[in-house]
DNA sequence: CTGTTAGCGCATTCAG
DNA sequence: CTGAATGCGCTAACAG
């Protein structure tokens, strides 16, 4: 039998709005001697009010959900790490959903989070398409911040992510700087506004580094990358070409790309360096490339996206582009808190920094 | 202004007892035509009746919690999602804990799930110790399901775990059946019921294949291991010997552990296989032997356990002992869906099976 | 300072 | 087949 605030009350010879002042620590009301008195049966009986009835009663679940594609990708754990320590320390838990990207799965899961009342919702969408999922949101008042995903401000919702443009031309420029001139894109699907916005970062690089090089030419740049010998003739301060591709994100993804390319009959190397979407890609990449004995970073180097754990223990350790994942799930996490406090934050926009990380697939400067 | 279940149907014209009846896919009670009128009323308007409210009038949340050390591990991911997926299927929510193998944060966590009403706990504890925990769950009568841990039979709950003794043992019979001789065992904490289960297993093989030797040299087994000439000249088909230490189940840990032995002053390789209790500490030691320009598995074999999905990425890909992490998330949430479901299955201990996988860290037999 | 009471929104008897 | 009434356990006004 689940004893309950009733039993407590009769229990301690008091009414159960006493119980109830003391279980939820109100100041007002409550002498000093009544308060320690039922404190301590409390703690003796380890008494435990029902979170439902609460729940009912004042119209706060205390708990969130979040909607991620796949806990099994390993960018997510991390993200996920930090949104549940945030929440954890006001109290608040948390729904694990994973929707694969599948924009049904994804609202179902959307529906039984606000069947189950959460106070807010965490979704790292990637989806593009306004499908009223936000509008919807904002109509029922439920807080929201979106991860990784940008949306029309006139949303109520907030939003954190990584300067994905900025980040993919931190990639491409070092990796030009480094003597790369046929430069390999491999970028996740299109359909994804993250990949979206990467492919505009390495084409702004692109055309800012090709304009850059009549510069570079003057000063006469001794050293030439070794495969930058052009069969025409031409030298290699010739305009940077590039050769863009798409992946799925995946390990298996990267690496079929690469062997695509490299299986095809052709004279020599199509590229001297590889820019992929995500890491994973990035060390499908890899595996391809030793696979075919090319030489990493001499005969062609290699920069990643993310920072996965895995990054820097694959051999050789993996350059990329560092994403504050666990960061980004406390400040999703602090910004939805804010929001579910009821207070209306300046910036609901929260965009975070890429930083260049370089290990041992990239030349140096 | 959220609309209630009065609302509707006060726009239908019937009573709430109706609506309810037709939310609920109740067989009774409702004539065939005023229940399509009111699934209609209901599609269109796109409501949703409360949970909370529900789960106060039937006792049941319709959410199960789950606490494990820390999502950020590798090893967790392909579980939890293997749990959620089971879980989703019977329409459950999934309430993530991380308790980083802290036994006061565990503790809380289950106090907050309970307070929650889960209809029932996934528990990923493997810190030791009976204080009462599961003592607390069967009185409550909250089914619940460990993971990864052994428990007396007296109690209620299920148990879905792996033969951590017959994967040690698999490892090292394969270790000692490629050449091994001088066995490093790099176990977890021992703290860990899962540490001392490895550690028993691999104290088995060691017995067993020691034995085994003398039959071994009768038969003259041509080749001999690289490593295996013992400065006192003694033939390597000595008592093979086995040298244990402990890490904290890391990379950095399993590094630590082989540099140590590396950095002190020896006259030769003390060890010339590695069996480690799981992939992170294994990755850490093939990271260390590189880095003394040791050659895997020439001189030093190596077997990892869990075969997380940076096993095979490493390189060389790490052999392993694969635990099916996915399944065993399935099976548990499976087996604690049944509870839920106050059956009583006859074998609430569900034992899984390790298999050996064969990468390049280890020579073939 | 403390008790009484009226909801919170839904499920579920029990009548009709 | 359908509706009215009651209770789930707690919080929050409102009295006293």
């Amino acid at each position: 039998m689940k004893t309950t605030i009733a039993d407590m009350a009769k229990k301690a010879g008091v009414s159960t709005a006493t119980i109830s002042r003391v279980l939820n620590d109100r100041a007002e009301g409550v002498g000093a001697q009544t308060r320690a008195r039922i404190k301590a049966l409390i703690e003796e009986t380890g008494f435990q009010a029902c979170g439902v009835a609460r729940g009912l009663a004042t119209g706060k679940s205390r708990s969130v959900g979040l909607i991620i594609p796949d806990i099994a990708n390993p960018f997510f754990p991390p993200l996920v790490r930090g949104i549940e320590d945030a929440l954890q320390a006001r109290g608040y838990s948390l729904f694990l959903c994973d929707s694969d990207r599948d924009m049904q799965k994804e609202k179902s899961h959307l529906r039984v989070l606000l069947e189950k009342r959460v106070d807010g919702i965490l979704l790292s969408s990637t989806i593009s398409g306004f499908d009223g999922r936000f509008r919807d949101l904002d109509e029922r008042g439920v807080p929201y911040v979106l991860l990784d995903r940008v949306i029309d401000s006139d949303k109520a919702g907030g939003q954190v992510y990584l300067d994905n443009r900025k980040g993919a031309r931190l990639a491409v420029e070092y990796l030009v700087a480094g003597g790369a001139r046929r430069l390999l894109f491999i970028n996740g699907p299109e359909e994804l506004s993250i990949s979206r916005l990467r492919r505009e970062g390495v084409e702004e690089a692109f055309r800012q580094t090709t304009a850059g090089y009549g510069h570079r030419i003057d000063k006469g740049t001794g050293s030439e990358p070794e495969s930058g010998l052009d069969p025409a003739g031409k030298p290699v301060t010739e305009p940077v070409s590039l050769l863009y591709r798409e992946g799925d994100y995946t390990v298996a993804g990267g690496e079929a790309v690469v062997e695509a390319i490299l299986g095809a009959p052709g004279q020599r190397l199509p590229f001297d360096a590889i820019f992929a979407g995500n890491d994973l890609m990035a060390i499908g990449a890899l595996r391809a490339c030793k696979r075919h004995r090319i030489r990493i970073p001499q005969q062609v180097q290699i920069i990643g996206f993310d920072d996965i754990e895995l990054a820097r223990l694959v051999e050789p350790p993996l350059s990329t582009i560092a994403q504050p994942t666990f960061e980004m799930g406390i400040a999703g996490a602090q910004l939805l808190l804010r929001l579910m406090d009821g207070e209306k934050p300046r910036r609901r926009t929260l965009v975070m920094e890429p930083r260049l990380v370089v290990r041992k697939t990239t030349r140096r400067r």
